[in-house]
Parts: C-alpha cells; sequence; structure tokens
DNA sequence: CCCGATATTGTGGTCATCCGCAGTGTGGAA
DNA sequence: TTCCACACTGCGGATGACCACAATATCGGG
C-alpha cells in the first residue's frame, strides 16, 4: 500500500522545499510536484495522506487540477494555498469538498496543523472505506438467487415465506441462506444484518 | 410543529422586505428579525427551515449570532450574507458548518435557489433526526435489564449464552428478549439489529 | 399495607432454523 | 463430451426461538 504523503503541488521551488522541510520537521512524510499536469499524472487511485495545491500556477490551475481530481474520485482532502483569492473561489471549492482554504502568508504552524488533521482525516476515511470495500466484495461473491434470499433474509422474513414468494421449497432457501452466512463470514442473520446496515444495497 | 420558515435576519429593513417579497414570489415562507438579538430571543429549538443571516449588523454581528445557534444546537441551515466578506471569514463560516456564504450584490434567483436547497437539506435532516428520536425514546422505555439483554442478542449470541453470561436462567432471557422486541416495535432480532444499525449505542 | 414495576424461574408444547445425507437438472467452459 | 457452478428438492433429526400458563421475590410509592 502507498505510504501517506503530503503532495504538495506548486510551480514555484522555494515554496515547495520550505513547504517540504516544513512538514518534514513535524515528520510529515511529503513529496512534491511541479506542476497540476505532473501531478495529475503521477496520480494514483491509492495515493494516501492529503494534498496541498497552489490556485495560482502556470498552464493549468490548482482549481482545475481540483476540478480533475473530483472526476476520478480523489478520496484524500485537498488544502487550497492562495494568494489572491475571493470569498466565492473559497465558498465554492469547500462547497465541493476541499478541506481548507489558506491564503497567504499563512502561519507556517497552523499549516502544518491543518495538513495533520488532514491526513487523520484520510485515514479515518480509508480505514472505514476499507471495511466496506471488504462487505462490498464479499457481496459480490454471492449468486444471484443468493442476494435475493439474503434480501428477504434482511426483510426479517421466515424461510417459509421466502419459498413461497420465490416459488421455491425451503430446503432451497436453507441452502441459499447458509451459503451467504458462509460467504459474508458471519454466523446469523443478526450479524449479516449488522454488517449491511451502515448502507444498505 | 413549526412550520418551515426562511428567517431573514438582517438590520436592513429594505433588504429585509426585498427578501421576504422575493422568496414569497417563489413560494418560500419566510419571517423577519430587525436584529440577531430579536432572533436569538425568539429562536425555538423546534424551528424549522433556514436563517438568512447577514453579517454586518449594529450590535451583535451575524458571526456571534451563528456561535450562539451553534451552542443552542441549533439544526437550520445559516446562509450568510455580506458585503465586506474576506477569505478567512467565509472559510472558518463553512467549516462551522454554514450551508452558504454569499456576498452582496448577489443574485436574487440565486439566493432564492440557496435558500430552497437549505430548507430541502432541513427537511431531510428533520426527517432522519425524528425516527432517530423516536428509537432513542423507545429504547429510553427499555429497563436496565432489557438493554443488556438487547445488547447481547444484538452480539448474535444464544439464549443459552446470554443467560450464562448474565447468570439468569433462559427462561428470563426469554421473556426480555420479547420484551424489548415489544417495546422496540420489531418482531424479530433482525429488524432490531437494521433499526439500531445506523447509529448504535 | 397494598400495588405496580421489575426481575426471576419452571413446564411443556409449537414453530423455525440448521445441517447432514442424498439426489436431479441445466448451461457454459475446457 | 466431460466437468463444474448454480439452482433445486426431500427426509429426518438436533437445536434454538417463542409462547401460554403459572409463580415467587424485591422495591418504591401511595
Amino acid at each position: 500500500m502507498n505510504q501517506a504523503l503530503a503532495h504538495i503541488v506548486d510551480d514555484d521551488e522555494a515554496i515547495r522545499d520550505a513547504l517540504t522541510w516544513l512538514l518534514r520537521t513535524r515528520n510529515v512524510a511529503a513529496r512534491s510536484w511541479d506542476s497540476a499536469e505532473a501531478f495529475l499524472a503521477g496520480w494514483q487511485a491509492d495515493f494516501h495522506g492529503c494534498i496541498v495545491l497552489d490556485i495560482r500556477m502556470k498552464e493549468m490551475s490548482g482549481l482545475e487540477c481540483f476540478d480533475a481530481l473530483l472526476e476520478r474520485n480523489n478520496s484524500m482532502p485537498v488544502i487550497f494555498l492562495t494568494g489572491h483569492g475571493d470569498v466565492p473561489m473559497a465558498v465554492s471549492t469547500l462547497k465541493k469538498g476541499a478541506f481548507d482554504f489558506l491564503e497567504k502568508p499563512f502561519d507556517d504552524n497552523a499549516l502544518v496543523d491543518v495538513v495533520i488533521r488532514a491526513m487523520e482525516a484520510d485515514a479515518r476515511r480509508q480505514a472505514s472505506q476499507e471495511t466496506q470495500a471488504t462487505v462490498a466484495g464479499r457481496l459480490a461473491q454471492l449468486t444471484p438467487r443468493e442476494q435475493e434470499v439474503m434480501q428477504l433474509v434482511l426483510a426479517g422474513k421466515f424461510n417459509k415465506v421466502i419459498a413461497d414468494e420465490l416459488n421455491i421449497s425451503m430446503r432451497t432457501v436453507e441452502v441459499h441462506r447458509s451459503r451467504v452466512f458462509e460467504k459474508m463470514g458471519v454466523r446469523s442473520a443478526v450479524e449479516l444484518a449488522q454488517l449491511l446496515a451502515p448502507g444498505r444495497d
């Protein structure tokens, strides 16, 4: 798995180096990119950490880069840096999910604090997303019929009722039910319900 | 229950009247307040709708009013209006949960659109919060012993195991279990798990 | 002192669930 | 054609869940 990194995207080398050094003194691993294009080219879906994004850059701006990242379903928190931001820009990016929006000159410590909070948030998001992916993976292993039966089981129906609704025998329902429990890694309908509850299908 | 209203808080009567009229032409019920203090004095926990809050006002500012509302656990979305906002202010309020932050002069239609979205968001929040309150109310009706048994039932344990852990007979567990289902308004452990899943206790 | 809420337990029976054993049928891939 | 995944079914037994009927015991009020 990719290590958690603060990705610094800025076309000003002085800023990149200063931020990298600043973060490393606080034990935050960082990697810098000299343009939005370079970052997008190197970006991978399993990157973790956060993104510190300058808005004013040659060629592609930070805003365009942000939109491109949204397109790709990037999950890392994005912290904007800007020397001449305006209110609508800040509001728009935050409403689109940016983590923070800082104006230069900014307090070094404040920036690092924000980066650390962002990376913590990403770690939490990642953890919950991984368990969710595990569940999704198991669900995908179910045959169509098993999924049908599972839905009815989750509706709290008796095997007898399920058998009627699907026009099959009770024994068949039992077999599917058993397979569902096995594939989903649970031992009862209650556990199944809890596994699937925080995000129905 | 209180009707959903757009609460307009502004010390400029011209603005208040204009906004009220504007919203009513789009079938949005509005009520105006001539100061933050007046609104806070009249505010009730069961207000619904949204709040349109001017930042620059005599006496208490919109920002202070917002903080006071946060203290009171206000649930209505807050839309800030300002003629001279700066980026840090916008960022700070949005991160504290404000719904939007608009600079004057703003587009009338855009404002109404935002208000409508805010009121829809509040309606959704209210709906989910009400069902949650219902569940909480039912949980509160459970005796301590019933809650204990419920937890173990939700852990997917057999009555026999629950009986052992609580050092009581299986029959007693059955009685508690039955009472839990009755009081919670469900007919099986699966339904119970689904009712309580999107927010454990 | 009596009553209601709470917690407890037993008996016996019905219904639901789970599982092993055993088998049929179909459609697609090797 | 053979093999495999998938769906389907019956039988019978073990275990768990649910319930009606019937009781005992504690504690805090009224």
